[in-house]
DNA sequence: TTGTAGCGTTACAACTTGTAACGTACATAA
DNA sequence: TTATGTACGTTACAAGTTGTAACGCTACAA
């Protein structure tokens, strides 16, 4: 196994998760929205929500627009492909780019069961005719 | 999508990477031989290979055992293994513990190619009768 | 004009990561 | 037996990250 080393991507703190998830969930939403979404789980003050997005948006999670005197927060891409690049990444790190082994192996470590494996390879199956 | 947070693993820092890829790729290893393999690379003093050796230990990466006076480290884990948990930790976060998706946006996002995937399925139909 | 909603600036503590000087324990050569 | 070197732990420190928030500024409403 090789190893490239490509950049690593920002990391993600925990909070920030929390928020990305539900910016991912409902669309597009204010600080404040966001803020009372979040509050029994983890309540937070104005400032402090507003600092978590403002650092989401610099590291590229989130865009935002302003509508009158408020910023409206979107994400910036979907999450799936947020979750695919952090793959790739382990990928790279640590398969030196070849993602079949694994795939393999998530079903040695029953992160895949068999079953979902069998769904898997239908729809890769079904996608063989697929334009590039 | 639904979000399942399970603990966040101990993240693995650039050198802390650079140590556990040679530790991967050759056997046990004492800390003054991981030094000067790596030394080329990334030159280290002797304190600093130990230091990172030891915090390895700590997050579970390596373990040691004492040969003389001498600390043989190897790796606590196959590096697959720790590429499937990582994975693993990204699915439970991203998509609510649903690999599939992720891997059909692979090829979409060409992480994996068509002929990658081709041999995939392959793969895994290969395996359908393999014991559980 | 004055309160206030909504944002940026600044700050700070805890933690992580890379780096290393220094100290300690033990073995071996002189 | 003493001096020296080997191999390790302890401690430290700077830079970066993350969570948290107080404060202050500006524009709009009453």
């Amino acid at each position: 196994m090789k190893n490239t080393h490509s950049p690593r991507p920002k990391n993600i703190g925990e909070v920030e998760q929390m928020v990305m998830d539900y910016v991912w969930s409902h669309g597009p939403v204010t600080a404040e929205a966001c803020r009372e979404a979040l509050a029994s789980k983890r309540p937070m003050k104005e400032s402090t929500i507003r600092t978590v997005l403002r650092r989401l948006e610099q590291k590229g999670y989130v865009s935002h627009q302003v509508d009158g005197r408020t910023f409206i927060y979107r994400a910036a891409e979907l999450r799936q492909n947020v979750a695919v690049r952090a793959v790739k990444n382990i990928i790279d790190r640590f398969c030196g780019g070849s993602a079949e082994e694994l795939v393999i192996g998530m079903e040695d470590n029953r992160v895949l069961d068999r079953k979902q494996l069998e769904r898997l390879a239908q729809k890769i199956s079904q996608r063989k005719g697929a334009k590039p």
